[in-house]
DNA sequence: TAACATTGTGGGTAATAGTGGGTAATTATC
DNA sequence: GATAATTACCCACTATTACCCACAATGTTA
């Protein structure tokens, strides 16, 4: 399998039932690496969704980066706190789902229907009307970026 | 084999089938380099049509730079978001075909006679009558491009 | 020119994915 | 420590997808 492990791209549509399971998509369980123990962190987004981690990106990517803040700067402590606060370790179950906390579903307004995207390196989860509403780039803004991708 | 791989000219009229499958042309098929595991990211073009890279194309030029923006900044996310929201990786059939999603069948306003056209580093996938209404280049656009490429 | 291989297209069937619900195990509450 | 609430695990159903086989049309080779 050439599919690059632990990267994420597409969005699906899912529901979340009445016990606050979600489906994670086939494909995304599928590049999940084995290391990850089928587990996710997930935590409050910088926008109004859900955020998943596979467990190791976020041990290696996130955590690490956080633990080089100085907690001296008060910025750094809130940061740091705004994001382990509300993360959890979720691991999927037989059927390939997971639990999403009380908190976080109210906090990204999670009712039944939901959108999941891969956003490359995680999961965004989100109520569509939300995803919706999100205003797109400018061409202005995207030109600013397009030297970081060749299209 | 003589043809570059990975490069691909030339337009197909194709057909898309009941089950939504898309024949990829056999001269396209046989330029993609088998490092590709025979797929394809397929996603919205910037003109109303389906793009389709290879997937290490994909792998190299766009995921690997989205990969080092920070997600801290907005304008970064967004970024991120517009692109991986609607590419998919899908690979080939055993008779060399591929799953285009109901989404960009409807973005691109895929029926049933579709026109696959080359160009260069991927490939595009269109309604015929939206392709025949693009209007070709005048003489003046040449002319600003000229310094681009030289033919 | 006849035999053969390749290509584009269609369809049947088995496997998989998404969803829902029951029950036992675990955790929380009083 | 007993009871209630929550979670984890198992089983089940349906829709979709992946895989296989088939065939006509075209191109290629002997």
């Amino acid at each position: 399998m050439t599919i690059t492990e632990n990267t994420f791209t597409g969005e699906f549509s899912y529901t979340l039932d009445a016990k606050g399971r979600l489906n994670i998509p086939s494909k995304f369980r599928s590049a999940l690496s084995p290391d990850n123990d089928k587990s996710f962190v997930i935590t409050k987004g910088m926008d109004p969704c859900v955020v998943a981690y596979p467990l190791v990106e976020w041990q290696q990517r996130v955590e690490s980066g956080l633990r080089e803040l100085s907690a001296t700067s008060q910025l750094n402590r809130l940061f740091v706190r705004s994001l382990t606060r509300f993360a959890t370790t979720v691991k999927l179950d037989g059927q390939g789902r997971i639990q999403i906390t009380q908190f976080l579903k109210e906090y990204a307004s999670l009712d039944r229907d939901v959108r999941i995207i891969g956003v490359v390196n995680k999961i965004e989860i989100w109520n569509p009307d939300d995803l919706q509403r999100m205003q797109d780039l400018s061409q202005d803004d995207f030109d600013l970026l397009s030297d970081k991708v060749i299209l």
